[in-house]
DNA sequence: AGCATGGATGCGACATTATTGCAATAATAA
DNA sequence: TTATTATTGCAATAATGTCGCATCCATGCT
């Protein structure tokens, strides 16, 4: 496949070996366009790979730079592509405290006023928004 | 002890029993005036509470709305007094990505600009601003 | 003060998420 | 193609948090 290609040669611009596994979960990545955590990734790719190798592939993913974690829900730590964040503008996410249902802020730009204190130095912002999305506001 | 009188009736107004155990937690989190994981807790009380009641009182306290969960460092959930925040906009903390430091962030406003979507209702924020520290930072 | 009662605790078992050691395997360079 | 070395699968282990249950104790009532 042609897209594989693409994806192998982008594991190894960073430096990665571009075995199947990590192939299959990045293109699952790129397609999604949104964040997954670990099982969802199992699931989608019908358990082909081991656990502890999708964890090392998070891992090594998020050391390349070429994921990272958006936010964890409860227990779980939810990956993404840094694709929608500018620099050290990471866009914020939205969570349902009541279904947990979470969702990628767009459209919706974060300012700081004031700074952080000498000698500190910001790299990347998490931003989570807690709520009730629109389901559960009902009722 | 007198403040223990105080930390007692709070617990009580809040609709919890005033034990041993919460009123020895409440009272931590009163004077360390900084946010607390499971651990810390249990090291400064001398494990005296067993650890199942440790998280029991830590999720009672969020349920009745004493503390709420600042921040997860790595696996640990991070919990602190909701006195530095006001309403919906809580305080933002700092991490830092080498060493694990953190710090709340006092004087650092957030502004949003955007708006969350139709049916959507914000509650809380939880802001983290990860980087480095001044000690890292000289590496 | 003494007693009754229901919530809180201690303890062990369990659930879940993530990491690690090690032998087998597969991706890359020569 | 072969050699080299990182990666994988598998099982064991770690770490955090929850649950059931018998016991205990904080509170309200007498
Ligand atoms: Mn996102
Ligand atoms: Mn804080
Ligand atoms: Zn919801
Ligand atoms: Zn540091």
């Amino acid at each position: 496949m042609a897209a594989d290609k693409r994806v192998s040669d982008l594991l190894r611009e960073n430096g990665l070996k571009a075995t199947k596994g990590r192939v299959e979960m990045l293109g699952l990545f790129l397609k999604a366009g949104r964040p997954l955590g670990q099982m969802q990734i199992m699931e989608m790719l019908g358990l082909k790979l081991d656990r502890a190798s999708v964890y090392r592939t998070l891992n090594a993913f998020t050391e390349a730079g070429i994921i990272h974690m958006a936010y964890v829900n409860g227990r779980h730590r939810v990956y993404e592509l840094p694709d929608k964040c500018s620099g050290r503008n990471c866009h914020p996410h939205f969570s349902c405290r009541s279904c947990g249902m979470t969702a990628c802020l767009e459209g919706f730009q974060v300012r700081y006023k004031g700074n952080l204190g000498k000698g500190f130095v910001a790299e990347r912002q998490k931003v989570l928004i807690e709520g009730l999305c629109p389901d559960c506001k009902e009722k």
